[in-house]
DNA sequence: TATTGACTTGGAGCCCACTCCAAGTTGTAA
DNA sequence: TTACAACTTGGAGTGGGCTCCAAGTCAATA
């Protein structure tokens, strides 16, 4: 698969996509004669765990260590395993930030409503 | 309240607190005579607001508009609802987003234990 | 009265995650 | 063979949200 379909198929800019690749995110593309890229399948596997992760606010960086780990092989299973552990748990912080914010926001409309004539702060 | 107790008592440092003046969230603070400024128990109602919002991911420039909003009094309430339920909808899919990928970590995680010996990506 | 510490200001700098740009190469189609 | 579209590279620029800095003011204390 040429960037170009990637990038459609995965709504990520071209430019992303090489700054991943920059960045670590994503090792070993393969290259025709040319130069160009051809993302393989597991590319593209990974490519949507990347934007799964990424959408969730996990740093480009640790994205970049976790990956590094993948490539350095099966000793490395722990430590990536424990990576993922941490990740959920922030997640979770996260999502329950989220909560009470949405949560003080009920309150915050059911106010508006309360005063009904939508005048009162 | 002085800055520096605001500061404290909200985990906010001072430079973010004159920032987020600069930026219309704190508009009013009250100085004496020699430019210090005192904070009054509205302005720490809404850094209590600001600070929910925030750590929700609501941008400061739309903060800065709501606040605006209710500067200009009750003739905005309406507007300012329809902020707060369009910010609710936001929350609401920021939140999925992240169980989803709370749910993807977990599939990962059980795969590593699955595969018992911690060896297998 | 000299020092100290907390405050003031405007503006520069930093980090992250892109996003854009210039200049060049390649492959196909007219 | 010339035009074009899609690709390549390195590096600069951008936007949001702070964070830091220099230079100055002020009030209380030694």
């Amino acid at each position: 698969m040429k960037i170009s379909e990637v990038s459609k198929k995965y709504e990520l800019s071209i430019d992303t996509l090489r700054y991943y690749e920059k960045a670590g995110l994503l090792p070993n593309i393969k290259k025709n004669s040319s130069g160009i890229r051809d993302y393989s399948d597991t590319d593209c596997e990974r490519i949507e765990f990347i934007k799964c992760m990424r959408s969730a606010g996990m740093p480009v960086e640790r994205l970049s260590r976790y990956i590094a780990l993948c490539m350095q092989g099966d000793d490395t299973a722990e430590e990536r395993r424990n990576m993922l552990i941490q990740q959920r748990k922030e997640l979770i912080e996260k999502r329950d930030t989220i909560q009470r914010s949405i949560d003080k926001l009920d309150y915050k409309i059911d106010i508006y409503y309360a005063h009904n004539t939508l005048k009162v702060k």
